[in-house]
RNA sequence: GCACCCAUAGCUCAAUUGGAUAGAGCGUUUGGCUACGGACCAAAAGGUUAGGGGUUCGACUCCCUUUGGGUGCACCA
């Protein structure tokens, strides 16, 4: 890729110089009016070789200019006060890495010297209750995660974590039981009832509380007498929530739950106590997280409730020695939100106390999803939004925007659906909260999905329409729109990985915005249809080939598709 | 009470992880199709990056502090 070249080319001018420094860092240029790449070596370099930055930068230069006659790689190498590096590269060295990126599998980004194992952990709806707005991020980042990931060249394995182990079992179950509801006849309607009025019940009557935690404890004990129950309600829930996650086009290797991890419990135990990191506490059994050096409070992780019970805490630690045991993967990642990030500290370090594992293990806690008063969104009437409703009421809004989207086909309004979610939220740094507003999900205009599929659409049009077999690209580069567009193009194996080493789909999607953004002044300052000059005909339907396959690619690691027309 | 996270244009968000002139979208104002799709493009207005101090060649970014928000702190997940 092209950093990797111009960080070798400038190795090679710092040795030539006698300039020691390990990080040669060429970043693409903060003023592309200058230049297309910068490098601002020269300011740390001024401290150990004490020297002025300028002079070092314009001693760099003269080294670069050297090596640039027999390589013919820039155009122009000039710097600039107080001391900066300005490369901007010639039109052949640009199209032969167009050349490199058209001609090899997924553009020629670099692949992993060691394929490593990546366990994803992501979505964890619970069984019986239906799935809200707040199971969105999770379950969308993480299958973006998931496929960045594979795009790079590891090898993924995704688990949706079930949340099937909890008291909200128990209070389905009873509620079953007190409204004489044959298992056989349960419908996912009853279930949306049950669990909402007798999760309220048991809340504020300790027999019925008692009575569901009993039911519980007999489900996690494995004992036959709900068992049928059980079976039902997760299978009618399953059925629901691949319903919702298929039309999101998320996806699991493994439909594992807590109770999965079950089996596992006792083993975990063992292997603390043989450690001897169990301590009695107030009843409980808990594990000291505490560290030398640990600035902020890191309160015990509970093990093992006073009655015996074990909790959240002691299944996730069971699951990361079941994942061990089965998949020994090199990195652990969870994906929810970041209120759990003291958790799944806890967790973390105790896996790595009782070496349950030889993972790394990462948290990707992204913040919550908010209403306008900053504060987890609800509804009008306080409840939390259905994510069925959420698609219902988007459909509805772009079905209205124009006369004509109303007949498009279902299948094309889904996608289109899809998209207008998927990139409103990638767009956004998942660290940080965001306002969630119903009216950002109706636009269409601007930094929105449907702009890169219109982008895309438009494009493909003109490519379709020329019906040309380009397979070679010329040295010329036409105008401004158009080096601008290639330029753009050339960043992308630098974007792949940035967005795989943070974990960030939204690097990924602002690039495509970018990248629609040139393509669309290109498009409208560039005609090509009556195009006189064949060889520059084929160039552009090389170049504009070139970045629809990107778009499309890289809409596909954010779960988004493209519609047959809009 | 203790700890962690956040504060950028009227609104919603970026800023290549310490680089040059802080960028987009929406909204507002103005202009552009007898040309491959106007869900587009061009232009204008809008900023003391919450306030104050520090670190250094250089700070939205790192440190301290004040203010204002959010979140988490033992048997829920």
């Amino acid at each position: 890729m092209v950093i990797d070249k111009l960080n070798a080319i400038l190795k090679d001018a710092l040795i030539q110089c006698n300039f020691n420094i390990d990080d040669i860092n060429i970043i693409k240029s903060h003023r592309p009016d200058l230049c297309d790449y910068q490098y601002d070596g020269a300011f740390k370099l001024a401290s150990t070789v004490h020297k002025n930055p300028l002079e070092i930068a314009q001693k760099i230069v003269e080294e670069l200019n050297l090596i640039n006659d027999k390589l013919n790689y820039f155009s122009k190498i000039d710097y600039a006060p107080p001391g900066f590096v300005n490369l901007t590269l010639s039109d052949s060295f640009i199209n032969n890495e167009l050349k490199l990126m058209n001609d090899n599998p997924k553009f020629n980004i670099k692949t992993p010297k060691k394929v490593e194992t990546f366990v994803l952990d992501y979505g964890g709806p619970n069984v019986a209750k239906p799935l809200h707005v707040g199971h969105l991020r999770t379950a969308i980042i993480g299958e973006s995660v998931k496929r960045i990931i594979n795009y790079v060249g590891h090898k993924t394995i995704s688990d949706v974590h079930l949340g099937d182990f909890g008291l909200q079992i128990g209070q389905v179950i009873y509620g079953m039981i007190d409204k004489n509801i044959p298992v056989e006849k349960l419908t996912l309607k009853d279930l949306n009832i049950l669990y909402p009025e007798y999760s309220a019940l048991s809340k504020n009557d300790e027999n019925i509380k008692n009575e569901c935690a009993k039911i519980t404890k007999s489900i996690q004990d494995k004992e036959d007498k709900y068992q049928k129950y059980y079976e039902k309600i997760i299978e009618i829930s399953i059925k629901d929530i691949k319903r919702i996650y298929d039309y999101l086009g998320v996806s699991f290797d493994y439909w594992y739950g807590e109770m999965s991890a079950n089996a596992y419990l006792k083993d975990v135990e063992e292997i603390l106590n043989n450690l001897q990191l169990l301590e009695k506490s107030e009843g409980a059994l808990v594990v000291s997280v505490k560290e030398e050096n640990d600035a902020k409070e890191m309160p015990p992780l509970i093990f093992k409730k006073s009655n015996g019970a074990y909790l959240y805490g002691s299944t996730d630690l069971a699951t990361i020695y079941q994942r061990e045991k089965d998949f020994k993967p090199d990195y652990i990642i969870y994906c929810t939100d970041q209120r759990q990030s003291l958790h799944f500290n806890q967790v973390f370090r105790v896996a790595k106390k009782a070496n349950i594992t030889d993972a790394k293990l990462e948290h990707i806690g992204y913040g919550t999803i908010n209403g306008k008063d900053n504060k987890p969104y609800k509804t009008r009437n306080g409840k939390t939004p259905k994510l069925d409703d959420l698609f219902i009421e988007i459909k509805e809004t772009f079905e209205n925007i124009k006369e004509t989207n109303k007949e498009m086909s279902e299948k094309d309004k889904d996608i289109i659906v899809n998209s207008i979610i998927k990139f409103a939220d990638f767009q956004n740094n998942w660290e940080k909260d965001y306002i969630f507003d119903i009216s950002k999900f109706s636009n269409v205009v601007g930094k929105t999905g449907p702009y890169i599929l219109y982008t895309y659409l438009r494009i493909n049009k003109i490519i379709k329409d020329e019906n040309l077999a380009v397979t070679k690209i010329s040295d010329n580069i036409y105008n401004t729109q158009d080096r601008d567009l290639r330029i753009k193009l050339l960043e992308l194996p630098t974007i792949i990985q940035n967005a795989f080493i943070n974990r960030m789909p939204s690097v990924i999607a602002n690039y495509i915005y970018e990248l629609c953004g040139v393509l669309n002044i290109f498009y409208q300052t560039n005609h090509i249809a009556n195009l006189q000059n064949e060889k520059q005909k084929e160039d552009w339907l090389y170049i504009l080939n070139l970045a629809n396959m990107i778009i499309k690619e890289m809409l596909n690691l954010l779960i988004i598709d493209i519609p047959s027309k809009m």
